[in-house]
DNA sequence: GCCGTTTTCGGCCCGACTGTTTTCAGTCG
């Protein structure tokens, strides 16, 4: 596939075209297309094939003629002609907050600035603060924006973000008298990653909360204070805006912080052609405020239900809500069970007693522990006799919890030949095998992986891509066909809630829905505190489109044993 | 550069904050 490359080089071609001072936009129109293209699910070589690059949306004739133009050359003309227009050092620096293309443009032309090192010349130096527009001021905060840079600011998971948000709401809570006050942005809608952490609060002392917010203990720096936003870097370096409103604009500023920009930007576009105007505080027609209190009124104006935060990224949600067709989303409560935990027996640190009466607090019917394989040796992997003592002790811990159903499990090796850690004789025994690669990530891993869900024994492929999302890419893996293998053979595919796996993520998840596959969400637990983790993968369900069918581990303990049993019998 | 029940030309989301201004530009989200 080739979307991420085109994506890729229109995202470059607006980064420079902003960088020269093109009109926002032509710019914009660039960035459209490259995220439409980058998520898109069909190969762009397949669309162009057909005729119908066109029907992309944001892909007029300029930009489909360069499309094909690189795709039958393997070149792009304007791109080559922009990028060499320009230095990459160059286009880097507007990585760096407070300094924009204008500026960026402006050191450029009248300081000869090419690069980081330049840049740091002309503050160094006093010459960047000299020119016109230019202060003191402006300089310091550039100067502070290269700190964040050079500090490598990533972004953070999701699993960090959600209980950091929760602090400092808790904290404002007990120092403030807030209404509400909930957390927006990308964490609200549960993306993977969070950049900046954005906090929506109804109050009608807006500069006195903000005052408290930028003066909370983990605050290491301000970078803005006014009547209705505060801005602050927590820690070393994750950033957290906060919004003050009041009550009557609550809903209007929730729907408009929460984003994503593409689904706002689409929102206001509809409400334009009806004559109506939405920003943070309302909807308008004329002067006249029709709404905004509640989140709701900003949907229902413009003749759409209210759509999940989570599918709030412009990928036809807006278009199913005009027609009454979202799905039915999954939710936390739905989840009858984990399928994935691990317990002392490998290198879990509960006991599985524990770790089924914790089960049990979440209201689960069942939960399967599955220990790792022998050949996982760094992880103290189960011997074949240590399974079967194990699956004795479950038979007896289970008489003492009656009321949760725990099945014995194994989390089995995929090995570099494909066959699996255990022999079939052992696999029988087990009422869940979750199959796993973990050794020799870049070997065969795609035959691998269609080898291992032929054995009716493997009913899950757990964390299916590898990917780690702080650290490593992923198996080298051709997706496609694992998918197809698995509607094939009635595999389940994991979306696996560690938060640095969220293995299937949202845009698989939603591709394998697609394609007829069941998923299971699991936590991986190693200790009994991450059962909570169940939520993150629920948010990343969510974002996938899923429903309660669509996930095994909302299903009843028989239902799931009978599918289970399915694949067993084949097909 | 895209797009079309007001438009094939003239729009394109919109406001807060900051700093450098003396009425506004740049940046951000």
């Amino acid at each position: 596939m080739k979307n991420k490359i085109v994506a890729a080089m229109f995202e470059k071609i607006a980064d420079v075209l902003e960088f020269q001072g093109e009109i926002p936009f032509k710019v914009n129109a660039y960035r459209k297309a490259a995220r439409v293209i980058g998520e898109m699910q069909e190969d762009i070589e397949d669309v162009w094939r057909e005729g119908r690059l066109r029907e992309i949306p944001g892909v007029g004739t300029a930009l489909a003629t360069k499309i094909e133009e690189y795709l039958t050359t393997g070149k792009m003309t304007k791109y080559e002609d922009v990028v060499s227009s320009v230095s990459a050092d160059l286009i880097e620096l507007l990585e760096i907050q407070n300094l924009g293309p204008k500026t960026a443009a402006l050191a450029n032309k009248k300081l000869g600035v090419e690069n980081l090192n330049d840049l740091k010349r002309v503050i160094a130096d006093g010459s960047l603060a000299k020119l016109p527009g230019m202060g003191e001021k402006k300089v310091e905060n550039i100067q502070k924006g290269i700190e964040l840079y050079e500090r490598a600011r990533a972004r953070i998971s999701i699993g960090v973000a959600l209980p950091l948000v929760e602090e400092l709401i808790a904290e404002l809570k007990s120092r403030t008298q807030v209404k509400k006050i909930e957390a927006a942005g990308s964490t609200r809608r549960m993306r993977e990653t969070v950049g900046d952490i954005d906090i929506l609060v109804e109050t009608d002392r807006g500069a006195e909360v903000i005052q408290a917010f930028v003066h909370l203990p983990n605050v290491t720096r301000i970078l803005a204070a006014g009547d209705t936003k505060g801005s602050v870097i927590v820690g070393d370096r994750i950033q957290v805006d906060l919004r003050a409103v009041g009550k009557e604009s609550y809903g209007a500023a929730l729907q408009y912080f929460t984003g994503s920009k593409a689904h706002n930007v689409h929102l206001r576009g509809i409400a334009r052609k009806n004559g109506l105007k939405i920003n943070e505080y309302g909807v308008f027609r004329g002067e006249e405020k029709i709404g905004g209190e509640k989140e709701a009124d900003v949907y229902h104006v413009l003749d759409l239900v209210w759509i999940p935060p989570e599918m709030r990224e412009d990928r036809g949600e807006i278009e199913l809500a005009a027609q009454n067709r979202l799905p039915h989303l999954i939710e936390l409560k739905h989840i009858k069970g984990d399928l994935h935990v691990h317990s002392h027996w490998s290198d879990g640190k509960a006991t599985i007693a524990a770790l089924a009466i914790e089960a049990r607090q979440r209201d689960y019917r069942y939960i399967a522990v599955c220990d790792h394989s022998k050949s996982a040796k760094y992880a103290h992997g189960l011997e074949e006799e240590q399974v079967l003592e194990k699956i004795e002790e479950i038979k007896q811990i289970q008489e003492n919890v009656p009321d949760i159903k725990i099945l014995s499990g194994a989390e089995v090796d995929i090995l570099a030949d494909g066959s699996l850690d255990y022999p079939d004789e052992i696999l029988a025994q087990l009422d869940i095998v979750v199959a796993a690669i973990h050794q020799g990530f870049k070997q065969r891993a795609t035959e691998r992986m269609l080898a291992a869900m032929e054995n009716p024994y493997v009913f899950i492929l757990a964390h299916p891509t590898g990917r780690l999302i702080s650290r490593r890419e992923g198996y080298r893996l051709e997706l496609e066909k694992v998918f197809q293998k698995a509607a094939e053979t009635g595999t389940i595919l994991e979306i696996n809630s560690y938060y640095d796996r969220l293995d299937l993520s949202d845009v698989n998840a939603r591709r394998a829905k697609e394609m007829g596959i069941k998923l299971s969400i699991n936590s991986d637990t190693h200790e009994l505190a991450q059962l909570d983790a169940m939520k993150l993968g629920v948010g990343v369900a969510r974002r996938a489109w899923l429903e309660p069918e669509d996930v095994i581990n909302t299903y009843s303990l028989e239902k799931l044993l009978k599918l289970r049993d399915e694949k067993r019998k084949g097909r």
